[in-house]
RNA sequence: GGGCGUGUAGUUCAGUGGUAGAACGCUCGCUUCGCAAGCGAGAGGCCGCGAGUUCAAUUCUCGCCACGUCCA
């Protein structure tokens, strides 16, 4: 096989030979269009201009030219392009589709939608999932995270963009290359009456994940306007074949569009006006047009993954220009600020509004960074700005649009407000460090330099630019970024392991799993399909095997015990507890233990119940991470900003068990997907990814929560009986964990509890009720003691005695483990602790009472001034 | 997902195998018409949690927890 790229160049080596069978050359030629080969970087190209020998991209025809004199017949506002297409295309057969999440929690291979065709990637293009029409176009809002240093300097780059899709998934009979192509070139000619003299098209191939096809790159004045790709075959182990199903793949930035027909100076100018607007009233900022506009033309010079040396292609920039590079810098610099500012801030607002947290790992660390390089922005010119404001803005600018993000804006400022805060705390604290260096005059060695930026955030520029203020010398090396990737590599490698499976299944048919039909159904009749030492494989069972985080069920096959169940693949391996006598085709009895599978069922959809409560008390971005339910107890991890308070956690058991009292029924059933989806909504996919043309579906109630799940579930919330949170943790920055339990369960845990409070009441010798109060008295008193005793300072008698017997209304063992600063299960011990070292305090002070004897003078004293 | 750093007074941080320190803040007193400030006194610490080594652990070892940060 080859890679992406090999086949991409191998394939347009084919496609290039033989053009008209492979691109849709009869409607170019039918517009007069003439194919030829740019004279600079070799690429096929096509046009109506007689001279022209080199194709359209900046780098061969000398940079963007959209300014002057702009070609475009047809101003279109931002939203503007997205009506033009749907009024160009819906008459055409395309169905006008909504927007999918920017967190793509349907599709395993990303975290974010980075393309139109994301949204249908992976299992409509396999042809798995029917897609919601055959021929649609989409405004997809997308997230890329590569060219952040660009945003706002190029004019051209976002971190967050729509981009339209024109697809289809059609069958080799219904595929129609040339009205694809015919479609998306009247966009250009009729629907912003473009001459044809201004597009310059390219014969290019695109090829990703094992399909591959031509495509038309569509260029004008410097621009790329689009891409359609014809993704028509793929690389099989028999060479290339036809695709069955043929995917139509057109993405066009709906910025570009907007800014390329309006003639503005840049993107962000064409694509949020109104909210530039209200950053300029506030910062007073002048834009200077002119500047910007000749500046345009050169911008992409910046463009960091493309130079070596940022300083020179300034004076690059500047000598072109002929202005001076300290004027130019001065004058462009805050008008960049201004547009990343604005453009991070709509980035953030798609991405919070759909999901996605700023943290310091995954995806959500993207997320931090243009957070904290916009409130960089911010900082450096001392504005007075505020990104949640700006999102709000951003929300009413897009309201026809996108209404859903008015609705979603204000938890979007809560969590701004929050990320900023901490970006706060981290910007003092490299502040003191630095100021620590410098004041101490600390050697600053490469090592150090290393460990400062590695676990403390602070860049070596920075470090270097505090120290040479005091006349220091700092070396920071060319290839600093290199080498602090060089020390992750170095370590990571040491860790590197693999697990491997240990049963031959070649050849073994897939099992025919029964519990997806009947839930209720756990005895049945099936025939041995494989043996091998403990593990039997069946045609059918009714075991649940682990999967989608809930653990395996366990009974008797042919009444000999079975004692875990796993998939592999299609196929369901039982484990025996011993070897067992059958022999492949023997009919036996499968039958699987109630209770388990009860108590699996009451946590699972416990963890449902959790979920819908965690979101109701805490906000709209509450989404599973993650979860695992055993027979012992059950987990959720859940995306949220903070920590849990005891409040909270309280808030959302509650919440829960209120749930539980309604007696809420459970329904779950199969649903074609896109049905499913168009009914529910992506927050489906709460469990991740899940493949299927059908979809299984469990809703609590009316709404309440609906989730793709292939898991076992009750049939009423009231069956869970009682949920009890056990304890809740950050497990990683912006994921908390939610440990509880449920059913006979949430009893084993409330007795466990109780025997740890009822055994730290009999040390303490009082009720469960007054052990926060006992505990804490005995805590301080001792606290109190151990500083006095040995001193001559007066010992009061009532510090020898324990006497509080105060009640505690809520979880006591809750309560006394916060006095102790310990965990729950420790209390006893230190219970016993601190009363032991009490009492020996007592008695050592009733010792040095004894000895020396009270000096009462301070009560002497104290006595007569009462008397008067 | 992986790596690194940090947890000691309200805050920022020193420090040590033998009962813990500074600065700022706080309380009280003096100086002052008052404020700023100065002087003096004082309160405030399970040295993050747990296990191990030790006669002895805040300190050494291991595990956990919390916070921060970088990389993919």
């Amino acid at each position: 096989m080859l890679t992406d790229k090999q086949q991409k160049k191998e394939f347009k080596k084919v496609a290039s030979a033989d053009p008209d069978s492979y691109y849709p050359t009869r409607k170019l030629k039918a517009e007069g269009f003439a194919r030829k080969q740019c004279t600079n970087c070799g690429m096929f190209f096509w046009t109506v201009v007689k001279g022209r020998t080199v194709c359209g991209d900046p780098a061969c025809s000398g940079g963007f030219d959209v300014v002057s004199n702009n070609p475009a017949k047809v101003s279109l506002t931002y939203e503007g392009v997205w009506n033009k297409i749907v009024e160009m295309l819906e008459p055409r057969g395309y169905k006008k589709v909504d927007r999918y999440p920017v967190v793509a929690r349907w599709n395993p291979t990303m975290t974010y939608t980075i393309a139109s065709i994301a949204a249908f990637q992976p299992f409509v293009i396999t042809g798995e999932v029917e897609p919601p029409a055959k021929k649609l176009v989409i405004p997809q809002f997308c997230l890329r995270f590569g060219d952040i240093d660009n945003v706002g300097i190029t004019g051209s780059h976002c971190t967050g963009f729509v981009m339209i899709g024109q697809h289809a998934f059609l069958s080799r009979e219904e595929w129609n290359q040339e009205q694809f192509f015919t479609d998306i070139y009247e966009f250009l000619t009729v629907g912003i009456g473009l001459e044809k003299k201004e597009i310059t098209i390219h014969e290019d191939a695109w090829a990703g994940g094992g399909s591959f096809g031509p495509c038309m790159e569509f260029f004008s004045r410097g621009v790329e306007l689009f891409n359609q790709v014809y993704t028509m075959f793929e690389q099989t182990p028999e060479g290339d074949k036809e695709l069955r199903l043929k995917v139509l793949d057109m993405g066009l930035g709906m910025e570009r569009i907007a800014w390329f027909s309006q003639a503005k100076p840049n993107l962000y100018e064409a694509t949020f006006p109104a909210v530039l607007e209200k950053i300029r009233e506030r910062t007073k900022v002048e834009p200077d047009f002119e500047l910007y506009r000749k500046f345009s033309r050169y911008s992409a010079y910046l463009n960091v993954d493309e130079v070596d040396n940022i300083e020179d292609a300034w004076r690059r920039v500047a000598r072109e220009m002929k202005v001076d590079i300290a004027l130019l810098r001065g004058r462009i610099m805050p008008m960049a600020a201004i547009y990343s500012i604005a453009e991070h801030a709509r980035a953030l607002l798609l991405a919070i509004n759909d999901g996605g947290l700023p943290s310091n790992t995954g995806g959500g660390y993207n997320l931090r960074v243009i957070l904290r390089r916009a409130l960089s922005f911010i900082d450096q010119h001392g504005w007075d700005l505020d990104l949640g404001e700006i999102a709000a803005w951003h929300a009413e600018e897009l309201k026809t649009l996108f209404p859903e993000l008015l609705r979603g804006v204000d938890n979007v400022k809560k969590i701004l407000a929050f990320e900023k805060r901490k970006f706060e705390e981290t910007k003092g604290n490299v502040r003191r460090i630095l100021e620590r260096i410098v004041k101490e005059n600390q050697e600053v060695t490469l090592d150090r330099l290393l460990e400062l930026y590695d676990s403390q955030g602070i860049a070596p520029e920075l470090v270097k630019r505090e120290a040479e203020a005091v006349g220091r010398k700092v070396d920071v090396p060319d290839d600093f970024y290199k080498r602090v990737g060089e020390l992750h590599e170095r370590k990571e490698q040491i860790h590197a392991t693999k697990r491997q499976a240990d049963i031959d299944l070649a050849g073994v048919p897939d099992t025919e799993p029964m519990y997806f039909d009947d839930y209720a159904k756990l005895d049945a009749g099936a025939r041995v399909i494989k043996v091998s030492g403990k593990y039997v494989v069946l045609d059918k069972t009714t075991a649940y095997p682990t999967s989608g985080g809930q653990l395996h069920d366990v009974g008797t096959i042919g009444g000999r015990r079975f004692v875990d169940a796993f998939k592999d693949g299609g196929v369901i391996v039982h484990v025996m507890e011993a070897q067992a006598p059958f022999k492949e085709g023997d009919a036996v009895a499968i039958k699987v233990d109630k209770s388990w599978r009860d108590q699996l069922s009451q946590h699972h959809t416990a963890t449902h119940v959790v979920n819908a409560a965690a979101r109701a008390v805490l906000g709209s971005h509450v989404n599973q991470a993650g979860a695992k339910k055993t027979i012992e107890k059950a987990h959720l991890d859940i995306t949220h900003y903070d920590s849990l308070s005891k409040d909270e956690e309280k808030a959302i058991e509650q919440e829960a068990n209120r749930i539980v009292e309604q007696g809420i029924p459970i329904s779950a059933g199969f649903l074609p997907r896109s049905q499913a989806e168009q009914k529910y909504g992506m927050s489906i996919y709460q469990g991740g990814a899940v493949p299927g043309k059908n979809l299984r579906i469990v809703a609590i109630g009316d709404g309440l929560d609906v989730e793709a799940c292939g898991g076992t579930h009750l049939h009423n919330t009231s069956e869970i009986g009682k949920i009890k949170i056990i304890k809740s943790s950050k497990i990683q920055d912006g994921i908390v964990r939610i440990e509880f339990t449920a059913g006979p369960a949430a009893s084993v845990t409330a007795k466990q509890e109780g025997d740890l409070l009822g055994e730290t009441a009999r040390i303490f010798g009082v009720k469960s009720s007054q052990v926060p109060a006992r505990g804490n008295e005995v805590f301080s008193k001792w606290k109190k003691l151990k500083k006095i005793v040995g001193t001559d300072k007066e010992i009061p008698e009532e510090i020898l005695v324990l006497s509080d017997t105060a009640e505690s209304k809520g979880d006591a063992l809750a309560e006394i483990a916060e006095v102790f600063k310990t965990q729950p299960e420790h209390v006893p011990k230190n219970a016993e602790k601190f009363l032991r070292q009490y009492y020996e305090l007592v008695d050592r002070a009733r010792k040095q009472l004894a000895a020396k004897p009270p000096a009462k003078p301070a009560k002497a004293r104290q006595e007569p001034r009462k008397k008067p």
